[in-house]
RNA sequence: GCCGCUGUGGCGGAAUUGGCAGACGCAAGGGACUUAAAAUCCCUCGACGGGCAACUGUCGUACCGGUUCAAUUCCGGUCAGCGGCACCA
């Protein structure tokens, strides 16, 4: 052991070890309890950043503390790899998307992640642009297309003019472009989209039964999935007799329509304006609005406006006649694109009838106040009473709900029905660097699906990337023309791209067996490690990649291909790294390189700091003079352990008969409580505490008349646990103490220590005198002293009998072991 | 507007079941060592007041109120910050 600690020559040993013995690499062993620990792969974007310093810091705690607990630990790495940054830098610096990407990945991998000390087995490393990997999202193509789950439509999809390709509903947010924040219009496109509606019971149940996941995360999806339980009801047009069906939730109000309102898109508008003198201003008002980009089309602000078309439509509860308008707030993509307009117990239609003097009837009356529809300020939108509507007036409108539903649905007028806000997920992209879409196009034939015996179809590396006109692959010809594998005749493939959040979808899947070849994975191999014990990744995929990923594992498992319904038993959502009061990043300047923190003050000082400044889901406020106490902990320990080695080195190790002695007793206090930091909610920040509060207690231990003799074994038997119980955060130092220490191999397989419940017995307690609340006093006795003992003890101590005044105590109060409240 | 989270010293944070508020670290101040500095080690460190001093009193966990012998913790209300959703019929 050198006299000062040099985390350069600890760090690089100890990495070497590792790969060299491969001490990380895991098998299938039905003996051990399995743990399956996964961090969110990376987008090999060239260069890691604070935030993944700390995701895979907090990863890798828990998967060496489960190790050292004897489970056997999955913690594979990979890479996110397919996306737009490697065909912008192709563009812009002319390298092709595969090698930019293939080139950062083995700088991360080798220069950057392996650099950390994480515990990874690297032998499941998972590539997503690798055709050994995408060819599995072309099989999983073909199969949900063969089932109805993925198929093409022509509709209104998000399009993002800079990225230059179609965006799922859930990559736009607030109108923009989750990656460069462009805003996000309008394009109708055929398109290729996977039906997770289909699973939208499911997702949304499910929320209920994953209790490892935090609320907030669950409270999104279920807000982004959207159920919403109505009626349709349908309203016949006055003159063509067509049906013109509305949704909606407040049944209850069908007496209160005045009018109703179209989408732009509806297509029934234009028989609604045939003829009509509106036609034409109607028209022009459509193709006004349709013009706008979503962003300003749904901002809040967003003046409603609309046009009569001239046609009516017969209310069917009531028979009466209601002018039918086109809205620009009304969303075609919902519902059913049209709607009952209720000004009395809606407000944005109360503002509407207003704005364009239609009538207002009140159906709800308040039972205490009455709603006056000529006087009424704003919408009636609570529970009351049931007015002018018929046989049901007089009830409460909550169980109308139910009859007016029952009603409509036994008169044929309409019925029950579920409307959903989410939406079937739009996959194709415009662009290269993602796996193609296995689909040929025969004049013959229609759409055909690649025989799963030519996958995979490969994306092919001799396209130029001009930044102009469309896809390299549309520009390919040997790509772009093909034959039909039905009839052989001249066929075109399919140019679309899948979106990548199809690659981040099953990867834990593939990381049980990731050089399986004759399926996405291997059944028995999955069946041992799913599902994902602990799953750790930020926020920011909450309905994302995380929605995706549950929707995809429901469709595995109704292949047969796997046995659970969800993917991720408990989800971690790592807090943000931000500096000075904002998050790191390059326009704030304000980012701190992991490279400089790793090659000034060692990996390990990394881990130790980001774990310690804060607990994992809270945000953590880097500060450069914290990273120098981290670093100065390090230093600490290895002093004192340096110092001592020749005292400590062949010690027996101290057993019960040290029992008292105040080391002893920190050294199983420190087990107990960094044991249960970790167990509870991952702790690290106290965990870490708690270690130093032990260090400080050594140094204090050995300062003055420390006996090597007879106080040799506590101090040894506290610098083994103190190794042990550092060695998840900071684990090439520890393996270095670990092997000064005469210790066997790696110390990522020794055994976590356990505490010794009659070590951590106080002899001697410390009682909290309090007088009215207030503490006054305290008073020292021997454990197990009676509360009768105590309250003798706490009446006739001096500073209490001050505060008592001469006056006869009410009430006093004992808590066992604790603390004894005088009452006076 | 709706939903969720957060609010504790100069700073990051701790307080596990309602029981000593401020663990641990950072910063700051003082001391030891040193020719000097760095490093290291030791001490002090919520605010205000009293005492030469050891010590000691009052207040204090965003704000107001409640429950309780006892509240950072539970309840009601208010304010501020952050995040999500939002013409969803």
């Amino acid at each position: 052991m050198d006299e000062r600690y040099d985390f350069r020559k600890v760090e690089e040993r100890w990495q070497r070890y590792w790969e060299e013995q491969k001490t990380f690499k895991v098998t299938e062993d039905a003996s051990k309890p399995k743990y399956y620990c996964l961090e969110m792969f990376p987008y090999p974007s060239g260069r890691i950043h604070m935030g993944h310093v700390r995701n895979y810091a907090i990863g890798d705690v828990i998967s060496r503390y489960k190790r050292m607990n004897g489970f056997n630990v999955l913690h594979p790495m990979g890479w996110d790899s397919f996306g737009l940054p490697a065909e912008n830098a192709a563009i812009k610096h002319g390298i092709h998307p595969s090698k930019w990407t293939l080139e950062n990945i083995a700088f991360m991998r080798d220069k950057q992640l392996k650099r950390m000390g994480l515990s990874y087995d690297w032998d499941r490393e998972v590539t997503t642009c690798l055709e050994d990997y995408y060819r599995w999202n072309q099989w999983f193509f073909i199969k949900m297309y063969e089932r109805g789950l993925a198929y093409k439509k022509l509709s209104y999809v998000n399009w993002c003019p800079s990225c230059g390709t179609v965006l799922a509903n859930e990559q736009v947010e607030g109108g923009l472009c989750w990656r460069c924040g462009s805003v996000v219009t309008h394009k109708e496109l055929e398109q290729w989209f996977f039906k997770i509606t289909a699973y939208a019971e499911e997702l949304l149940s499910y929320c209920d039964k994953l209790t490892g996941w935090p609320e907030r995360v669950l409270t999104m999806q279920r807000n982004w999935i959207g159920k919403s339980i109505g009626v349709e009801v349908d309203f016949i047009v006055e003159g063509t007799g067509e049906k013109l069906t509305i949704f909606t939730t407040r049944q209850d109000t069908l007496y209160g329509v005045t009018f109703m309102s179209i989408a732009p898109e509806h297509p029934m508008l234009e028989s609604l304006i045939k003829g009509k003198k509106q036609a034409d201003e109607v028209r022009a008002f459509c193709q006004r609005v349709m013009r706008e980009d979503k962003a300003s089309r749904t901002d809040e602000k967003q003046e409603k406006e609309g046009v009569f078309t001239g046609s009516y439509a017969i209310n069917p509860l009531n028979n009466e006649k209601v002018p039918v308008w086109v809205g620009n707030f009304v969303l075609m993509e919902y519902g059913t694109g049209a709607i009952m307009s209720v000004p009395a117990h809606d407000q944005r239609d109360f503002e509407f009838a207003k704005k364009y003097g239609l009538p207002i009837r009140v159906v709800i009356q308040n039972p205490g106040k009455g709603v006056v529809a000529e006087t009424m300020q704003h919408a009636y939108v609570e529970d009351g009473v049931m007015a002018n509507s018929g046989r049901f007036d007089g009830l409460s409108n909550t169980v109308s709900k139910e009859k007016i539903a029952d009603y409509v649905e036994q008169s044929k007028l309409g019925k029950r029905t579920v409307n959903w806000r989410l939406r079937d997920w739009g996959i194709s992209r415009q662009r290269y660097w993602g796996t193609p879409i296995p689909i040929i196009y025969c004049e013959k034939c229609g759409a055909v699906p690649v025989p799963e015996s030519q996958l995979p179809v490969k994306l092919p590396m001799d396209v130029e990337f001009t930044g102009k006109g469309l896809s390299p692959l549309v520009e390919s010809k040997s790509f772009r023309e093909t034959t039909c594998p039905q009839c052989g005749g001249t066929a075109r493939r399919e140019t679309d791209t899948m979106d990548t959040f199809v690659d981040s979808s099953w990867y834990f899947l593939r990381y049980c067996s990731s050089k399986y070849d004759k399926a996405p994975f291997d059944k028995k191999a999955a069946a041992y490690w799913m599902g994902v014990d602990q799953y750790i990744g930020g926020i920011e995929h909450a309905v994302l990649h995380l929605l995706y990923a549950r929707f995809f594992t429901k469709v595995i498992r109704d292949l047969g291909l796997f046995d659970g319904d969800e993917p991720f038993e408990n989800l971690l959502t790592q807090g943000m790294v931000i500096k000075d009061g904002a998050k790191m990043s390059k326009s704030k300047g304000n980012v701190v390189d992991p490279d400089f923190i790793l090659s000034n003050y060692g990996a390990d000082t990394a881990r130790l700091f980001s774990l310690f400044a804060a607990p994992p889901e809270r945000d953590l406020d880097w500060s450069d003079q914290g990273v120098d106490g981290a670093y100065r902990f390090l230093h600490r320990v290895w002093a004192i352990v340096y110092k001592l080695s020749g005292d400590i080195k062949d010690r027996n190790p101290a057993g019960p008969q040290f029992r008292g002695d105040k080391l002893y007793r920190k050294t199983h206090l420190t087990i107990k409580k960094v044991t249960e930091d970790i167990e509870r909610e991952f702790h690290f920040n106290t965990a870490i505490a708690a270690l130093m509060e032990m260090v400080n207690e050594m140094y204090d231990y050995t300062s003055s008349g420390f006996s090597p003799n007879r106080q040799g074994p506590v101090l040894r038997s506290a610098i083994d646990a103190l190794t042990l119980l550092i060695s998840p955060f900071a684990p090439h130092f520890a393996e270095e103490l670990w092997a000064a220490l005469g210790g066997k191999g790696t110390i990522a397989h020794a055994a976590w220590p356990q505490y010794d419940p009659d070590a951590i017995v106080a002899t001697e307690i410390t009682i909290v005198v309090q007088v009215n609340g207030k503490v006054r006093s305290k008073l020292t006795v021997p454990a197990g002293t009676s509360g009768k003992d105590i309250e003798a003890a706490a009446l006739a101590d001096s500073k209490v009998k001050e505060f008592m005044n001469g006056k006869p105590p009410k009430k006093v109060i004992v808590v066992q072991g604790k603390l004894v409240n005088v009452v006076v």
